[in-house]
DNA sequence: AATGAAAAATGACTACGGTCAAGTTTTGCT
DNA sequence: AGCAAAACTTGACCGTAGTCATTTTTCATT
């Protein structure tokens, strides 16, 4: 009978992932052993490390399915016409909402996504692959309108944009930024900062 | 007699601190157990605990020193005349070469860094602090030459350009740079980005 | 010097992430 | 159906970070 080992692994997989979402959202990712995940998902605890590389993976893959909703939640959610900066602030803030909701979950979301770990980088690129695809209709778009430098690539703005986003998240994790305004306000600063340029006018236009 | 107690403990910890120069040196961060750490100083593994919070509390201290050493040597190679993107690349390809030069070390300073947990943030924040400190010098000379604006706070232009860094490095740690050379050449690119402005100059000179 | 209280050191212990040799199930083949 | 190979599952086991009740050392007081 073909395909029922098939079949059954996907069950498997899947008994995990459900495991995870639940235990994950009752108690954290810290909270929650690989065993206790093991038992709620009714299998060995060795199973599961041969669907998943790691503790850390597992988190990227419940991630991955969560991050997914969000951002096509969000893509619907975006008005068509809104500046640039105010769409930009809308995503990020977005994003910083639903991973600061648990923080400790967040943090090492971060940490896995941003350095990850050999076995784990295939994933986390998966996942910045996926929220790079929300900026690039917006930037298109921009650039058409005039907006944005057409002699950028759109990665490299993506790039540019994000790195800010995550300067803000370090400084609210490290306590500098303490409320979400703040780290609305750092953001709306560093990113109108970023459109306009840290040089003085005067020295733009000699180049 | 006054004072032994407390002479002993300054000690205690001076032997632990040495012992992590050894041994992260030797095997790294990852390969160091706490227990060998404890045998190497000559304590009990219970008594590097109150010394210490966490296994990681023990790196940002012993990164602290590596970094302030490699600070103070970094303050006088930077060529006096050269332009601020010059400098900026040189203290930062400093920085990127000593981070790398053991990669796991690297991501687990990084991560703890960008991302402290609640009992590491202290330490993180005067390793931070003290890397300003290289900054804040140059800025305010560019500031006075003309090449940087004068109504942007001296931290928010070093938070700007130091999340340009963590960005490339990111992209190192995630395999989309590949060689210390992709590294120097994203950063060059992205400073000159910042500094001009992601803003095509016409829209520039309307605001 | 003797003593008891306070500070500091200790290592057996716990809980966890991850491994792997042994056991179980599925599949293709005769 | 019977069989052997391949794929999959399992939980006892390992090494490690971190804890804590107990023991040892220091210090002030008499």
């Amino acid at each position: 009978m073909a395909g029922l080992r098939e079949q059954k692994k996907q069950e498997t997989k899947a008994a995990i992932m459900d495991a995870a979402i639940t235990l994950f959202g009752e108690r954290g990712y810290e909270n929650t052993s690989i065993a206790a995940l093991a038992r709620a998902a009714g299998v060995g605890k060795g199973t599961i490390y041969s669907y998943f590389s790691s503790k850390s993976d597992i988190l990227l893959a419940f991630s991955e399915e969560e991050l997914a909703c969000l951002h096509l939640e969000l893509q619907q959610k975006i008005p068509v016409n809104a500046l640039l900066e105010e769409k930009l602030l809308l995503i990020f803030m977005y994003e910083f909402r639903y991973i600061t909701k648990n923080k400790e979950f967040g943090r090492t979301l971060m940490r896995e996504m941003i350095f990850p770990k050999a076995l784990a980088r295939e994933k986390s690129q998966e996942i910045e692959e996926q929220f790079i695809q929300l900026f690039v209709l917006i930037f298109k778009e921009a650039q058409e309108k005039g907006q944005l430098r057409q002699d950028i690539e759109l990665t490299m703005t993506c790039g540019h944009f994000y790195a800010l986003y995550l300067m803000a998240l370090s400084a609210w994790y490290s306590g500098r930024l303490l409320s979400e305004e703040d780290v609305r306000n750092a953001l709306q600063v560093m990113f109108s900062q970023a459109l306009v340029g840290l040089k003085p006018k005067s020295e733009i236009e000699k180049s």
